[in-house]
DNA sequence: CCGGTGATGCCCT
DNA sequence: GGGCATCACCGGT
């Protein structure tokens, strides 16, 4: 029997609460009996509505798990070279997810040197495919279950609102509408994207 | 520190 | 065939 507190807890949530709702829970990789673990503390929320959303035009074979029931995880493919990964969000029929940009190194940081092949602490998770690259996740996790290993997103306690940066989101072409701040980030942390 | 750019392949039109 | 929810490296400042 798996845990449906994460698809309960966030089935009922809009991309941008979720957004803001998953700023300082943890990622929990397991490799080799070694856990990897990173703070959550950069997302990006990605709603059906949004013009440079993936889900916007509809459900297509890529964004199905978009679609899908909330807390998996939908994770593409990019430029050629990068897998971003995105925790699945609303209720199942309506496509919505947030973008997970930047964690902050908790746990198993040897391994994901090794990953990365560098050296410096600020460069190890600050980017959305930095940290699928540290942390070993490709295409065979889309549409994995968050509750389950090798892969968990372990809930943190709600943050104070006051905690949470807004911003404008990055790399986003599209969208000229885009006033709403749809970016989140755990205020003065060292570990955010650039 | 900053901007420019090449790498590289899949998805959708 | 165009464009991409990016990154690393390079050169100029």
């Amino acid at each position: 029997m798996s845990d449906l507190s994460l698809e309960n807890e966030f089935s009922a949530m809009s991309a941008t609460e979720a957004a803001a709702r998953l700023i300082g829970c943890e990622i929990v990789r397991t490799i080799a009996n070694q856990q990897l673990i990173g703070r959550i503390v950069e997302t990006e929320a990605y709603d059906q509505g949004d013009p440079a959303s993936h889900s916007y035009r509809g459900e297509t074979p890529r964004n199905s798990v978009m679609f899908g029931p909330a807390g998996r995880l939908y994770v593409y493919f990019t430029y050629g070279m990068h897998y971003c990964m995105n925790v699945v969000v609303g209720p199942s029929g309506y496509g919505a997810a947030v973008l997970i940009r930047a964690l902050e190194p908790v746990a198993g940081q040897n391994i994901m040197y090794l990953n990365r092949n560098i050296s410096d602490p600020r460069q190890l998770l600050n980017g959305p495919a930095k940290l699928t690259q540290a942390l070993a996740i490709n295409k065979q996790f889309n549409g994995h279950n968050l509750a389950i290993a090798p892969l968990e997103l372990k809930l943190n306690p709600v943050l104070a609102n006051s905690d949470i940066n807004w911003s404008r989101r990055i790399g986003i072409k599209e969208a000229p509408e885009d006033i709403r701040l749809w970016r989140a980030s755990l205020k003065g942390s060292s570990y955010l994207s650039k």
